[in-house]
DNA sequence: GTGCCATAGTGGTCCGACCAATTCTCCCGC
DNA sequence: GCGGGAGAATTGGTCGGACCACTATGGCAC
Protein backbone atom coordinates (compact mmCIF):
# COMPACT_ATOMS: atom_id res chain seq x y z
CA UNK A 1 0.00 0.00 0.00
CA UNK A 2 2.88 2.03 0.32
CA UNK A 3 3.01 4.47 -3.16
CA UNK A 4 6.70 5.86 -2.17
CA UNK A 5 9.38 4.33 -3.98
CA UNK A 6 12.17 2.58 -2.78
CA UNK A 7 14.72 4.20 -3.61
CA UNK A 8 12.80 7.53 -2.24
CA UNK A 9 12.22 5.59 1.49
CA UNK A 10 16.17 4.49 1.42
CA UNK A 11 16.71 7.71 1.01
CA UNK A 12 14.86 9.01 3.48
CA UNK A 13 16.45 6.49 5.86
CA UNK A 14 20.13 7.27 4.70
CA UNK A 15 19.32 10.93 5.37
CA UNK A 16 17.87 10.73 8.20
CA UNK A 17 21.17 8.17 9.88
CA UNK A 18 23.42 11.09 8.20
CA UNK A 19 21.38 14.02 10.00
CA UNK A 20 21.48 12.08 13.48
CA UNK A 21 24.94 11.76 12.90
CA UNK A 22 25.76 8.27 12.22
CA UNK A 23 28.13 8.94 10.07
CA UNK A 24 30.71 11.83 11.25
CA UNK A 25 31.21 14.72 8.52
CA UNK A 26 33.53 13.83 5.38
CA UNK A 27 33.05 10.23 6.87
CA UNK A 28 32.56 7.55 3.68
CA UNK A 29 28.99 6.22 3.48
CA UNK A 30 28.66 2.40 2.53
CA UNK A 31 29.62 1.60 -0.74
CA UNK A 32 26.70 1.29 -3.43
CA UNK A 33 27.19 -2.28 -3.39
CA UNK A 34 27.28 -2.81 0.14
CA UNK A 35 23.60 -0.38 0.57
CA UNK A 36 22.26 -2.72 -1.79
CA UNK A 37 23.04 -5.92 -0.53
CA UNK A 38 21.67 -4.31 2.65
CA UNK A 39 18.36 -2.98 1.84
CA UNK A 40 17.95 -5.78 -0.53
CA UNK A 41 17.78 -3.97 -3.41
CA UNK A 42 19.47 -3.69 -7.16
CA UNK A 43 22.71 -0.90 -6.86
CA UNK A 44 21.09 1.08 -9.40
CA UNK A 45 17.76 1.78 -6.65
CA UNK A 46 20.79 2.91 -3.83
CA UNK A 47 22.31 5.04 -6.45
CA UNK A 48 18.87 6.81 -7.27
CA UNK A 49 18.42 7.27 -3.56
CA UNK A 50 22.02 8.51 -3.45
CA UNK A 51 21.29 11.14 -6.36
CA UNK A 52 18.81 12.35 -4.08
CA UNK A 53 21.08 12.75 -0.84
CA UNK A 54 23.19 14.75 -3.02
CA UNK A 55 20.81 17.03 -4.68
CA UNK A 56 19.40 17.54 -0.68
CA UNK A 57 23.35 18.26 -0.22
CA UNK A 58 24.00 16.15 2.57
CA UNK A 59 25.97 13.70 0.95
CA UNK A 60 29.07 14.36 -1.83
CA UNK A 61 28.89 11.58 -4.75
CA UNK A 62 32.50 11.11 -6.06
CA UNK A 63 34.78 8.00 -7.63
CA UNK A 64 36.03 6.14 -4.79
CA UNK A 65 33.07 6.84 -2.71
CA UNK A 66 30.21 8.79 -1.23
CA UNK A 67 31.22 11.08 1.98
CA UNK A 68 28.68 13.12 4.29
CA UNK A 69 28.74 16.72 3.49
CA UNK A 70 29.45 19.54 5.64
CA UNK A 71 26.38 20.89 6.48
CA UNK A 72 27.24 24.36 5.49
CA UNK A 73 26.32 23.06 2.37
CA UNK A 74 23.46 21.37 2.26
CA UNK A 75 20.14 23.15 1.32
CA UNK A 76 17.85 24.46 3.38
CA UNK A 77 15.30 21.89 3.45
CA UNK A 78 17.37 19.52 5.91
CA UNK A 79 16.43 22.14 8.71
CA UNK A 80 13.19 20.74 8.79
CA UNK A 81 14.60 17.34 8.30
CA UNK A 82 16.31 17.76 10.89
CA UNK A 83 13.85 18.90 13.59
CA UNK A 84 11.25 16.69 12.72
CA UNK A 85 13.36 13.18 13.60
CA UNK A 86 12.25 11.69 16.46
CA UNK A 87 15.80 12.12 17.87
CA UNK A 88 16.97 15.64 19.29
CA UNK A 89 18.61 17.43 17.57
CA UNK A 90 21.99 18.81 18.61
CA UNK A 91 20.55 21.56 20.83
CA UNK A 92 22.79 24.66 19.50
CA UNK A 93 20.81 23.96 16.05
CA UNK A 94 17.62 23.45 17.43
CA UNK A 95 18.74 27.47 18.64
CA UNK A 96 19.69 28.45 15.66
CA UNK A 97 16.59 27.34 13.93
CA UNK A 98 14.64 28.94 16.78
CA UNK A 99 16.13 32.11 16.12
CA UNK A 100 15.87 32.02 12.26
CA UNK A 101 12.46 30.93 12.86
CA UNK A 102 11.69 34.31 14.85
CA UNK A 103 13.68 36.29 12.57
CA UNK A 104 11.70 34.81 9.68
CA UNK A 105 8.06 35.24 11.33
CA UNK A 106 9.34 39.23 11.91
CA UNK A 107 9.71 38.98 8.29
CA UNK A 108 6.57 37.57 7.33
CA UNK A 109 4.95 39.89 9.90
CA UNK A 110 5.68 42.83 8.54
CA UNK A 111 4.51 41.93 4.95
CA UNK A 112 2.23 40.09 6.43
CA UNK A 113 0.42 43.17 8.37
CA UNK A 114 0.62 45.61 5.39
CA UNK A 115 -1.01 43.62 2.92
CA UNK A 116 -3.72 41.39 5.07
CA UNK A 117 -6.95 41.64 3.62
CA UNK A 118 -10.01 42.13 6.19
CA UNK A 119 -11.00 38.21 6.70
CA UNK A 120 -6.76 37.60 7.11
CA UNK A 121 -6.72 40.36 9.63
CA UNK A 122 -10.03 39.11 11.39
CA UNK A 123 -8.11 35.71 11.56
CA UNK A 124 -5.17 36.82 13.15
CA UNK A 125 -6.69 38.87 15.93
CA UNK A 126 -8.91 35.82 16.01
CA UNK A 127 -5.57 33.78 17.08
CA UNK A 128 -4.18 36.41 19.24
CA UNK A 129 -7.16 36.58 21.26
CA UNK A 130 -6.90 32.55 21.66
CA UNK A 131 -3.26 32.70 22.56
CA UNK A 132 -3.95 35.00 25.81
CA UNK A 133 -6.56 32.40 26.89
CA UNK A 134 -5.23 32.03 30.24
CA UNK A 135 -6.43 28.01 30.48
CA UNK A 136 -4.61 27.64 26.77
CA UNK A 137 -2.11 24.77 27.22
CA UNK A 138 1.38 24.85 25.93
CA UNK A 139 1.62 22.89 23.18
CA UNK A 140 -1.75 24.66 21.67
CA UNK A 141 0.20 27.59 22.17
CA UNK A 142 2.92 26.47 20.09
CA UNK A 143 0.66 25.51 17.76
CA UNK A 144 -0.99 29.01 17.57
CA UNK A 145 2.29 30.82 17.10
CA UNK A 146 2.76 28.60 14.09
CA UNK A 147 -0.60 29.07 12.72
CA UNK A 148 -0.32 33.16 13.13
CA UNK A 149 3.28 32.96 11.41
CA UNK A 150 1.48 30.83 8.64
CA UNK A 151 -1.10 33.33 8.48
CA UNK A 152 1.59 36.53 8.04
CA UNK A 153 3.04 34.22 5.28
CA UNK A 154 -0.14 34.31 3.65
CA UNK A 155 -1.29 37.37 3.77
CA UNK A 156 2.18 38.40 2.24
CA UNK A 157 1.46 37.03 -0.45
CA UNK A 158 5.15 36.58 -1.23
CA UNK A 159 5.79 32.87 -2.62
CA UNK A 160 9.39 32.59 -1.81
CA UNK A 161 8.16 33.67 1.70
CA UNK A 162 6.17 30.63 1.61
CA UNK A 163 9.07 28.47 -0.12
CA UNK A 164 11.36 29.20 2.71
CA UNK A 165 8.74 28.53 5.57
CA UNK A 166 8.76 25.19 4.15
CA UNK A 167 12.69 24.37 4.98
CA UNK A 168 12.38 25.60 8.02
CA UNK A 169 9.73 24.21 9.70
CA UNK A 170 8.62 20.52 9.27
CA UNK A 171 4.33 21.14 8.40
CA UNK A 172 1.83 20.55 10.99
CA UNK A 173 3.88 17.48 12.73
CA UNK A 174 4.68 18.02 16.27
CA UNK A 175 8.11 19.15 16.11
CA UNK A 176 11.10 17.03 17.97
CA UNK A 177 8.56 14.44 19.43
CA UNK A 178 10.80 13.87 21.84
CA UNK A 179 11.08 16.94 24.04
CA UNK A 180 8.14 19.32 24.25
CA UNK A 181 9.03 22.24 22.79
CA UNK A 182 7.37 25.79 24.49
CA UNK A 183 7.39 23.15 27.65
CA UNK A 184 7.85 26.22 30.07
CA UNK A 185 6.06 29.16 29.68
CA UNK A 186 7.03 32.75 29.06
CA UNK A 187 6.22 35.71 31.40
CA UNK A 188 2.48 36.19 31.29
CA UNK A 189 2.93 40.17 30.82
CA UNK A 190 5.47 40.69 28.57
CA UNK A 191 3.33 38.42 26.39
CA UNK A 192 0.59 39.80 26.88
CA UNK A 193 2.35 43.57 26.30
CA UNK A 194 3.73 42.02 22.99
CA UNK A 195 0.93 40.47 21.72
CA UNK A 196 -1.57 43.71 22.48
CA UNK A 197 1.15 45.59 20.71
CA UNK A 198 0.71 43.28 17.98
CA UNK A 199 -2.83 43.70 17.41
CA UNK A 200 -3.07 47.18 17.31
CA UNK A 201 -0.05 46.98 14.39
CA UNK A 202 -2.68 44.28 12.49
CA UNK A 203 -4.97 46.77 12.90
CA UNK A 204 -3.17 49.94 11.64
CA UNK A 205 -1.27 47.71 8.79
CA UNK A 206 2.17 49.03 10.68
CA UNK A 207 4.42 46.46 9.34
CA UNK A 208 7.78 47.54 11.54
CA UNK A 209 5.90 47.22 14.57
CA UNK A 210 4.20 44.21 13.87
CA UNK A 211 7.51 42.49 12.97
CA UNK A 212 9.13 43.56 16.02
CA UNK A 213 6.42 42.28 18.47
CA UNK A 214 6.31 38.94 16.35
CA UNK A 215 10.49 39.14 17.09
CA UNK A 216 10.18 39.94 20.96
CA UNK A 217 7.60 37.46 20.79
CA UNK A 218 9.38 34.94 19.46
CA UNK A 219 12.36 35.50 21.37
CA UNK A 220 10.64 35.20 24.75
CA UNK A 221 9.87 31.57 23.69
CA UNK A 222 12.88 30.49 22.02
CA UNK A 223 14.40 31.43 25.15
CA UNK A 224 12.13 28.92 27.32
CA UNK A 225 12.86 26.14 24.82
CA UNK A 226 16.62 27.06 25.56
CA UNK A 227 16.30 26.69 28.90
CA UNK A 228 14.08 23.70 28.80
CA UNK A 229 16.15 21.82 26.50
CA UNK A 230 19.55 22.76 28.13
CA UNK A 231 18.97 20.49 31.21
CA UNK A 232 17.19 17.67 29.46
CA UNK A 233 20.57 17.61 27.18
CA UNK A 234 22.87 17.50 30.32
CA UNK A 235 20.48 14.93 32.30
CA UNK A 236 20.87 13.05 28.93
CA UNK A 237 24.38 12.52 28.72
CA UNK A 238 24.57 12.43 32.56
CA UNK B 1 37.69 18.41 -18.27
CA UNK B 2 34.21 18.75 -16.83
CA UNK B 3 34.05 16.33 -13.63
CA UNK B 4 30.59 16.72 -13.64
CA UNK B 5 28.48 13.51 -14.51
CA UNK B 6 26.02 13.25 -16.96
CA UNK B 7 22.90 12.66 -14.74
CA UNK B 8 23.99 16.06 -12.97
CA UNK B 9 24.27 18.18 -16.47
CA UNK B 10 21.24 16.70 -17.46
CA UNK B 11 19.67 17.30 -14.79
CA UNK B 12 20.70 20.81 -14.74
CA UNK B 13 19.13 21.60 -18.06
CA UNK B 14 16.43 19.36 -17.54
CA UNK B 15 15.84 22.35 -14.41
CA UNK B 16 16.12 25.32 -16.27
CA UNK B 17 14.46 24.44 -18.81
CA UNK B 18 11.33 23.75 -16.66
CA UNK B 19 12.43 27.31 -14.54
CA UNK B 20 12.43 29.26 -17.91
CA UNK B 21 8.54 28.16 -18.12
CA UNK B 22 9.09 25.42 -21.45
CA UNK B 23 6.98 22.88 -19.48
CA UNK B 24 4.04 24.37 -18.28
CA UNK B 25 3.14 23.34 -14.33
CA UNK B 26 1.38 19.79 -14.13
CA UNK B 27 2.34 19.07 -18.17
CA UNK B 28 3.86 15.78 -18.66
CA UNK B 29 7.97 15.95 -19.22
CA UNK B 30 8.94 13.43 -22.03
CA UNK B 31 9.49 9.96 -21.03
CA UNK B 32 12.73 8.58 -19.55
CA UNK B 33 12.84 6.49 -22.53
CA UNK B 34 12.16 9.88 -25.37
CA UNK B 35 14.75 11.70 -23.12
CA UNK B 36 18.12 9.12 -23.28
CA UNK B 37 17.54 8.86 -26.55
CA UNK B 38 17.48 12.37 -27.28
CA UNK B 39 20.62 13.05 -25.05
CA UNK B 40 21.91 10.08 -26.13
CA UNK B 41 22.68 8.13 -22.87
CA UNK B 42 21.07 5.08 -21.42
CA UNK B 43 17.65 5.25 -19.48
CA UNK B 44 18.89 4.73 -15.93
CA UNK B 45 21.01 8.18 -16.27
CA UNK B 46 17.60 10.17 -17.10
CA UNK B 47 16.55 7.92 -14.46
CA UNK B 48 18.94 9.74 -11.92
CA UNK B 49 18.53 13.29 -13.08
CA UNK B 50 14.62 12.72 -12.66
CA UNK B 51 15.50 11.99 -9.03
CA UNK B 52 17.42 14.76 -8.55
CA UNK B 53 14.64 17.08 -10.15
CA UNK B 54 11.99 15.35 -7.90
CA UNK B 55 14.32 15.92 -5.07
CA UNK B 56 14.51 19.86 -5.87
CA UNK B 57 10.50 19.61 -6.38
CA UNK B 58 10.44 20.81 -9.67
CA UNK B 59 9.26 17.69 -10.70
CA UNK B 60 6.63 14.86 -9.07
CA UNK B 61 7.39 11.23 -11.07
CA UNK B 62 5.00 9.03 -10.44
CA UNK B 63 3.86 5.58 -12.95
CA UNK B 64 2.58 6.97 -16.29
CA UNK B 65 4.80 10.11 -16.54
CA UNK B 66 6.96 12.23 -14.93
CA UNK B 67 5.49 15.88 -14.20
CA UNK B 68 6.10 19.86 -13.60
CA UNK B 69 5.49 20.04 -9.82
CA UNK B 70 4.04 23.98 -9.17
CA UNK B 71 6.48 25.76 -7.39
CA UNK B 72 5.15 26.65 -4.03
CA UNK B 73 6.28 23.13 -3.50
CA UNK B 74 9.06 23.08 -4.49
CA UNK B 75 12.56 23.64 -2.52
CA UNK B 76 13.59 27.31 -2.04
CA UNK B 77 16.77 26.27 -3.85
CA UNK B 78 14.87 27.06 -6.73
CA UNK B 79 14.86 30.78 -6.19
CA UNK B 80 18.87 30.79 -6.46
CA UNK B 81 18.86 28.79 -9.91
CA UNK B 82 15.40 30.76 -11.32
CA UNK B 83 17.33 34.24 -10.26
CA UNK B 84 20.71 32.71 -12.14
CA UNK B 85 19.06 32.04 -15.39
CA UNK B 86 20.27 34.30 -18.42
CA UNK B 87 16.88 34.39 -19.06
CA UNK B 88 15.33 37.57 -17.04
CA UNK B 89 12.63 35.63 -14.94
CA UNK B 90 8.93 36.64 -14.34
CA UNK B 91 9.40 40.51 -12.95
CA UNK B 92 6.58 39.12 -10.31
CA UNK B 93 9.25 36.27 -8.90
CA UNK B 94 12.08 38.79 -9.01
CA UNK B 95 10.35 41.15 -7.06
CA UNK B 96 9.21 39.02 -4.57
CA UNK B 97 13.10 37.18 -4.35
CA UNK B 98 14.22 40.76 -3.91
CA UNK B 99 11.56 41.64 -1.22
CA UNK B 100 12.69 38.39 0.96
CA UNK B 101 15.80 38.97 0.01
CA UNK B 102 15.29 42.65 2.12
CA UNK B 103 13.74 40.54 5.18
CA UNK B 104 16.27 38.21 5.11
CA UNK B 105 18.82 40.67 5.10
CA UNK B 106 17.19 43.12 7.61
CA UNK B 107 17.26 39.82 9.96
CA UNK B 108 20.38 38.87 9.31
CA UNK B 109 21.25 42.46 9.77
CA UNK B 110 19.70 42.52 13.56
CA UNK B 111 21.92 39.13 14.26
CA UNK B 112 24.65 40.74 13.13
CA UNK B 113 24.88 43.82 14.61
CA UNK B 114 24.32 42.48 18.05
CA UNK B 115 26.77 39.68 18.02
CA UNK B 116 29.64 41.35 15.52
CA UNK B 117 33.14 40.88 16.72
CA UNK B 118 35.39 44.06 16.71
CA UNK B 119 37.22 43.09 13.02
CA UNK B 120 33.68 42.69 12.15
CA UNK B 121 32.21 45.58 12.63
CA UNK B 122 35.00 47.84 11.19
CA UNK B 123 34.89 45.70 8.05
CA UNK B 124 31.00 46.50 7.83
CA UNK B 125 31.52 50.06 8.49
CA UNK B 126 34.39 49.79 5.92
CA UNK B 127 31.83 48.74 3.34
CA UNK B 128 29.09 51.23 4.90
CA UNK B 129 31.68 54.24 3.80
CA UNK B 130 32.75 52.20 0.34
CA UNK B 131 28.57 53.12 -0.39
CA UNK B 132 28.90 56.44 0.70
CA UNK B 133 31.36 57.17 -2.37
CA UNK B 134 29.33 59.08 -5.12
CA UNK B 135 31.17 57.96 -7.82
CA UNK B 136 30.46 54.50 -7.19
CA UNK B 137 29.35 52.59 -9.86
CA UNK B 138 25.76 50.91 -9.85
CA UNK B 139 26.78 47.21 -9.58
CA UNK B 140 29.72 48.05 -7.48
CA UNK B 141 27.66 49.48 -4.99
CA UNK B 142 25.20 46.16 -5.91
CA UNK B 143 28.16 43.94 -5.41
CA UNK B 144 28.60 46.15 -1.85
CA UNK B 145 24.93 45.71 -0.45
CA UNK B 146 25.52 41.50 -0.81
CA UNK B 147 28.83 41.86 0.36
CA UNK B 148 27.22 43.80 2.97
CA UNK B 149 24.28 40.90 3.60
CA UNK B 150 26.90 38.11 3.56
CA UNK B 151 28.93 40.07 6.56
CA UNK B 152 25.84 40.11 8.96
CA UNK B 153 24.96 36.70 8.11
CA UNK B 154 28.26 35.69 9.09
CA UNK B 155 28.57 37.81 11.84
CA UNK B 156 25.31 36.24 13.31
CA UNK B 157 26.81 32.82 13.79
CA UNK B 158 23.60 31.23 12.72
CA UNK B 159 23.85 28.08 10.13
CA UNK B 160 20.48 27.89 9.57
CA UNK B 161 20.35 31.73 7.93
CA UNK B 162 23.97 30.65 6.13
CA UNK B 163 21.79 28.21 4.32
CA UNK B 164 18.82 30.87 3.64
CA UNK B 165 20.93 33.04 2.03
CA UNK B 166 22.35 30.53 -0.37
CA UNK B 167 19.12 29.25 -1.40
CA UNK B 168 17.91 32.81 -2.02
CA UNK B 169 20.56 34.57 -3.84
CA UNK B 170 23.14 33.24 -6.62
CA UNK B 171 26.61 33.27 -5.14
CA UNK B 172 28.64 35.71 -6.46
CA UNK B 173 27.29 35.07 -10.32
CA UNK B 174 25.73 38.24 -11.88
CA UNK B 175 22.28 37.91 -11.29
CA UNK B 176 19.97 37.87 -14.11
CA UNK B 177 22.52 39.11 -16.46
CA UNK B 178 20.20 39.83 -19.35
CA UNK B 179 19.41 43.22 -17.48
CA UNK B 180 21.24 44.95 -14.69
CA UNK B 181 19.91 45.15 -11.07
CA UNK B 182 19.76 48.34 -9.36
CA UNK B 183 20.34 50.49 -12.50
CA UNK B 184 18.87 53.30 -11.38
CA UNK B 185 20.00 54.62 -8.38
CA UNK B 186 17.71 55.61 -5.20
CA UNK B 187 17.68 58.93 -4.14
CA UNK B 188 20.99 60.06 -2.63
CA UNK B 189 20.10 61.82 0.07
CA UNK B 190 17.53 59.02 1.47
CA UNK B 191 20.13 56.43 1.59
CA UNK B 192 22.62 58.30 3.06
CA UNK B 193 20.66 58.73 5.92
CA UNK B 194 19.65 55.00 6.23
CA UNK B 195 23.27 54.30 5.83
CA UNK B 196 24.43 56.67 8.69
CA UNK B 197 21.92 55.06 10.95
CA UNK B 198 22.98 51.76 10.23
CA UNK B 199 26.50 52.70 11.21
CA UNK B 200 25.70 54.20 13.99
CA UNK B 201 23.02 51.12 15.20
CA UNK B 202 26.11 48.92 14.43
CA UNK B 203 28.71 51.02 16.62
CA UNK B 204 25.89 50.75 19.45
CA UNK B 205 25.25 46.75 18.38
CA UNK B 206 21.60 47.76 18.34
CA UNK B 207 19.95 44.95 16.71
CA UNK B 208 16.48 46.44 16.26
CA UNK B 209 17.68 49.61 14.41
CA UNK B 210 20.10 48.29 12.15
CA UNK B 211 17.61 45.44 10.88
CA UNK B 212 15.05 48.49 10.03
CA UNK B 213 17.79 50.39 8.53
CA UNK B 214 18.96 47.66 6.47
CA UNK B 215 15.01 46.49 5.21
CA UNK B 216 14.56 50.48 4.60
CA UNK B 217 17.56 50.53 2.24
CA UNK B 218 17.32 47.31 0.79
CA UNK B 219 13.43 48.40 -0.18
CA UNK B 220 14.66 51.31 -1.72
CA UNK B 221 16.66 49.82 -4.14
CA UNK B 222 14.31 47.10 -4.70
CA UNK B 223 11.70 49.51 -5.38
CA UNK B 224 14.33 51.03 -7.97
CA UNK B 225 14.79 47.45 -9.63
CA UNK B 226 10.90 47.41 -9.74
CA UNK B 227 10.59 50.42 -12.00
CA UNK B 228 13.93 49.47 -14.01
CA UNK B 229 12.31 45.80 -14.64
CA UNK B 230 9.09 46.69 -15.82
CA UNK B 231 9.31 49.37 -18.33
CA UNK B 232 11.86 46.82 -19.63
CA UNK B 233 9.23 43.85 -19.52
CA UNK B 234 6.70 45.72 -21.24
CA UNK B 235 9.74 46.68 -23.80
CA UNK B 236 10.60 43.01 -24.41
CA UNK B 237 6.94 42.47 -25.29
CA UNK B 238 5.54 45.32 -27.15
C1' DG C 1 -22.71 10.41 -26.27
C1' DT C 2 -21.43 7.01 -22.74
C1' DG C 3 -19.14 3.38 -20.70
C1' DC C 4 -15.94 -0.28 -21.05
C1' DC C 5 -11.91 -2.87 -22.28
C1' DA C 6 -7.72 -4.07 -24.85
C1' DT C 7 -3.41 -2.10 -25.84
C1' DA C 8 0.50 0.72 -25.90
C1' DG C 9 3.23 3.42 -22.99
C1' DT C 10 5.37 4.68 -18.53
C1' DG C 11 7.87 4.42 -14.39
C1' DG C 12 9.98 0.89 -10.78
C1' DT C 13 13.13 -2.46 -10.27
C1' DC C 14 16.24 -5.91 -11.42
C1' DC C 15 20.27 -8.43 -13.63
C1' DG C 16 24.75 -8.32 -15.27
C1' DA C 17 28.59 -6.07 -17.39
C1' DC C 18 32.58 -2.89 -18.51
C1' DC C 19 35.37 1.21 -17.71
C1' DA C 20 38.04 4.76 -15.43
C1' DA C 21 39.33 6.55 -11.31
C1' DT C 22 40.26 6.15 -6.64
C1' DT C 23 41.69 3.78 -2.64
C1' DC C 24 43.92 0.31 -0.32
C1' DT C 25 47.64 -3.00 0.46
C1' DC C 26 51.73 -4.87 0.60
C1' DC C 27 56.27 -5.30 -0.43
C1' DC C 28 60.58 -3.18 -1.48
C1' DG C 29 64.47 -0.17 -0.73
C1' DC C 30 66.54 2.86 2.30
C1' DG D 1 61.40 1.75 11.39
C1' DC D 2 59.80 4.26 7.62
C1' DG D 3 58.62 6.26 3.20
C1' DG D 4 57.29 5.24 -1.31
C1' DG D 5 55.76 2.98 -5.29
C1' DA D 6 53.57 -0.83 -7.91
C1' DG D 7 49.76 -3.61 -8.21
C1' DA D 8 45.30 -5.29 -6.59
C1' DA D 9 40.82 -4.39 -4.91
C1' DT D 10 37.14 -1.35 -4.61
C1' DT D 11 34.15 2.30 -6.12
C1' DG D 12 31.22 5.18 -8.80
C1' DG D 13 29.57 6.07 -13.93
C1' DT D 14 27.38 4.20 -17.61
C1' DC D 15 25.45 0.85 -20.47
C1' DG D 16 22.33 -2.90 -22.53
C1' DG D 17 18.46 -5.42 -21.77
C1' DA D 18 14.54 -7.35 -19.26
C1' DC D 19 10.11 -7.92 -16.54
C1' DC D 20 6.30 -6.07 -13.84
C1' DA D 21 2.45 -3.13 -12.34
C1' DC D 22 0.19 0.66 -13.30
C1' DT D 23 -1.60 4.49 -16.30
C1' DA D 24 -3.21 6.65 -20.37
C1' DT D 25 -5.35 6.21 -24.65
C1' DG D 26 -8.19 4.94 -28.31
C1' DG D 27 -11.68 2.24 -30.32
C1' DC D 28 -15.50 -0.66 -29.74
C1' DA D 29 -20.21 -1.97 -28.25
C1' DC D 30 -24.18 -0.11 -26.31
Amino acid sequence: MSSVSQDSSIAANLRDEILRGQYRCGERLPSERDLAQRYGVHRSTIREAFKRLEQLGVASIQPGGARVAPIEEASLDVIAHLLALDTPPDPEILDQALEAMSGFRAMAARLGAERADASQRTRMIAILDAMMQPELGDEERADLVTELGDCFVEASGNMVLRLMRRGLWPPRARVAAGYSLFSIPPDRAEVESHLSSLARAIGEADGATASEAVYRLSCLFRQRVREGVAPKAAADSG
